[in-house]
DNA sequence: TCTCTCCCCTGAAGCGCTTCAGGATTGCTA
DNA sequence: TAGCAATCCTGAAGCGCTTCAGGGGAGAGA
C-alpha cells in the first residue's frame, strides 16, 4: 500500500487490482482519511474550485431572485464534481471588480471564472483572457468576446404578460423597465414591442429607471393613464402598484401590473409574473465551466421557456365611464 | 534572489535589506507574479479560506435580507486579510449540510468555518468539533457549544416598535413572528412582551407561522380584530398587511403594522421596519473567526443599535366608532 | 591585524500528493 | 523448461512554495 497505490486507488485509476482498490478505500473510510486538497491543487495545477465574483450593492442583491437562485443551480453542478465555488462580493462596479479577478487568477485560486452581469465593452474580458483563465459567461455578451457563453430564454418571457392582458381586453399595454444600458433590458423592451405587435394591440409608453428612481418614474408613467403595464422585474411592479395606489387606483381594478422573475416578492404581492428557471441556469453555467475544464460532459443546456404565474395584479381593464 | 528571499520579502518577514525587497517586489509587480495559493496552502498548512454552508432553499434565501448582507460583511472583513470565501449551497436541513462540512474539513479546504442559522443541539457542534477545525457561530447558540459566538442587538429592535405604536396611541399590540423554534424568533417575542410591558399597553396575540403558513396565520391574527401588530420580518408583514387588505382593512388607517430587517420588501412596501446591520455583523463573525485562525487582531464587535425606520404601515388607531 | 558578532542571503529539506519508469510476480506460449 | 507479456505494485522525482541551518561579508572591538 504505497503512497501511489493510494493514489491510483483514490483517483479510480487503473494499476491497482480490485482487491487492493477496496483494501485502501477501506482503510481511508475507517481513517477518515481524504486526499489533502491543498497537496493536490499543487501537483495537479488545479484548485477544483471556480471563482464567481459579484460587484453589486448588498441592497441590490437582496432583492434580486436572480442571485440566489442561480448560486443554488451553481451549488448543484460542482457538488456533483466535487467542485467548490470561491464566492467575492466586491463594492458596486465592475472596475472595482478587476483587481479581484487578477489576484484570484494570478495565485491560481480557482480553475476558472463565471462572470454574471456583463456589460458593455465588458474590461473583465482583456484582464481574463491576457490571464489566461477559463471564464464562461452566465448572460449574452454584447460585441466581441473571446468566451462562451450559455443565456435563459427569458426575453421570451415577455409575451406571455402581454398577450394574456390583451385577452383580459387591454387594448394599450405599457413597458416599465431597468436601465436602459443593460442588455437584459434593451431585449426585454424589443420582446415586449414584438409581443404588442403580434397581440395587435397598442404599444404604450416605455419608461426606464435605475432602482432610486423607480418611484418618480412611476408616477411619470401612470400620466399616461396606463391600463395595462408589463414590467421587467417584481421590484419595478411593486413599485408602480404602490404608486398607483397612492394615486387613487385600484390594482388590478384600474389598472394591470405584472412583474418578471416571480421572485418571493411577487408571491407576496400577488403579483402576475414570469417565472424563469435561474437554478438551472446556474446550473447549466458552471456544467458549461466545468466542461472547458475538462472535468465534466458539456451539458446539453436546453433552457426551459419562461412561465406566466397568474395572481391578482391582471384583470380585464375598467369599463369606459 | 534566492528562492528564500523571495519568500522572505513577499511575506513582509525580516532576513532581506530593504533595496534587496524592494527589488524583489518590483520584479514581482513587473512579471505580475504572485506567490501559488496552492503551494502556499500546502507548505503553510492552511487555505486562506474559510467555508459557510447555507442550508436553506432558495426560496427562502432571495427574500430574506439577512442573507447578503451578512456575506458583503463577510467580504469586507474577509478581503482585508487576504482570505476567501468557499461558499456551499445546500438543500434544507442542517443534516444535509453535514457531510458538506465533513468533506470540506478532511480535505483541509478550508482553515475554519462560520455557521449560521443555529439550530437546537446543532448536529454540526460534533461533528465539526471533532474535525478539530476552527469554528465561529453567527448567532447565540442554545445550550452547550464548544464554540465561540458574536450576535447582534437584534432583539433590542423588538422596543422600537412597540414604543412608536404606543406613542401614536395603541393600546394593545400583537406579535406575528416566524417559527417558534428560531432562536430568534423566541427573543424577539420575549422582548416584545417586555416592550409591552414596559409601554403600559395591553398584550395582544402571538401567532407563529412557518413561511407557507403565513396567509392563513395572519388571516387568524386578524380574527382578534388587532389595531396594532409587530411582525418579526419584513416578510411576514407585507403578508399581514395583505391580508389585511382583503378584509377590507386600511393600512394603516385601521391597522398598523411593522416589520423587521428593513429589507428592499420594507422600503417598496412603505413599511415601517427595524433595521439591523448584518453587514456589520458579518464582518464582526468573520473577523472574529480570522482572530481565531491568528490571522487578523481580534476585533471588538459593539454591534450597534437596531433602528427604527418610519415609514408608511403606522399611525394613530382608528377612533372608536 | 585578528576575532567576534551581526546581518543578508542561499542551499536544501520537506509539505502530501501525482506520475512515471521500472521491479516483482504471475500466467501463458513455444 | 525457457521466454515473453501482462498485471500489479513501488521508488523516486517533482509540483512551488516556506523554513531552517548555516555560509559569507562587513563592521566593531581588542
Amino acid at each position: 500500500m504505497s503512497a501511489a497505490a493510494v493514489s491510483f486507488a483514490v483517483n479510480d485509476r487503473p494499476g491497482v487490482s480490485p482487491e487492493t482498490r477496496e483494501r485502501i478505500l477501506a482503510a481511508a473510510r475507517e481513517l477518515g482519511w481524504r486526499p489533502s486538497a491543498s497537496a493536490r491543487a499543487l501537483t495537479e495545477a488545479r484548485t477544483r474550485a471556480i471563482g464567481l465574483v459579484l460587484a453589486r450593492d448588498a441592497a441590490q442583491l437582496d432583492v434580486d431572485a436572480f442571485f440566489v437562485r442561480f448560486l443554488s443551480g451553481i451549488g448543484r453542478a460542482l457538488s456533483a464534481a466535487d467542485y467548490a465555488l470561491l464566492l467575492q462580493l466586491v463594492p458596486e462596479g465592475a472596475a472595482a471588480a478587476l483587481p479581484a479577478y487578477e489576484r484570484l487568477a494570478a495565485a491560481g485560486r480557482v480553475d476558472g471564472f463565471l462572470l454574471t452581469d456583463v456589460e458593455v465593452d465588458d474590461p473583465r474580458f482583456a484582464v481574463l483572457e491576457a490571464a489566461g483563465v477559463p471564464v464562461l459567461l452566465a448572460g449574452r455578451p454584447v460585441g466581441e468576446c473571446p468566451f462562451a457563453w450559455v443565456e435563459t430564454r427569458h426575453e421570451e418571457g415577455m409575451a406571455g404578460p402581454v398577450a394574456h392582458l390583451a385577452r383580459l381586453g387591454h387594448t394599450r399595454v405599457c413597458f416599465f423597465g431597468g436601465r436602459a444600458d443593460f442588455e437584459h433590458v434593451q431585449v426585454r423592451r424589443e420582446r415586449w414591442r414584438n409581443a404588442v405587435d403580434d397581440a395587435g394591440v397598442e404599444e404604450g409608453v416605455a419608461v426606464h429607471a435605475a432602482d432610486d428612481e423607480m418611484a418618480e418614474a412611476a408616477r411619470v408613467l401612470l400620466t399616461s393613464e396606463p391600463t395595462a403595464v408589463v414590467c421587467g422585474s417584481d421590484v419595478l411592479a411593486v413599485a408602480l402598484v404602490r404608486a398607483a395606489r397612492e394615486r387613487g387606483l385600484d390594482v388590478p381594478g384600474d389598472l394591470s401590473v405584472t412583474g418578471f422573475d416571480d421572485s418571493p416578492l411577487a408571491a407576496l404581492s400577488g403579483l402576475t409574473s414570469v417565472r424563469v428557471d435561474y437554478a438551472e441556469f446556474g446550473e447549466a453555467a458552471a456544467g458549461a465551466l466545468l466542461a472547458e475544464l475538462g472535468v465534466a460532459e458539456a451539458p446539453a443546456f436546453e433552457p426551459s421557456a419562461p412561465e406566466l404565474v397568474l395572481r391578482a395584479s391582471t384583470a380585464p381593464p375598467p369599463s369606459r365611464g
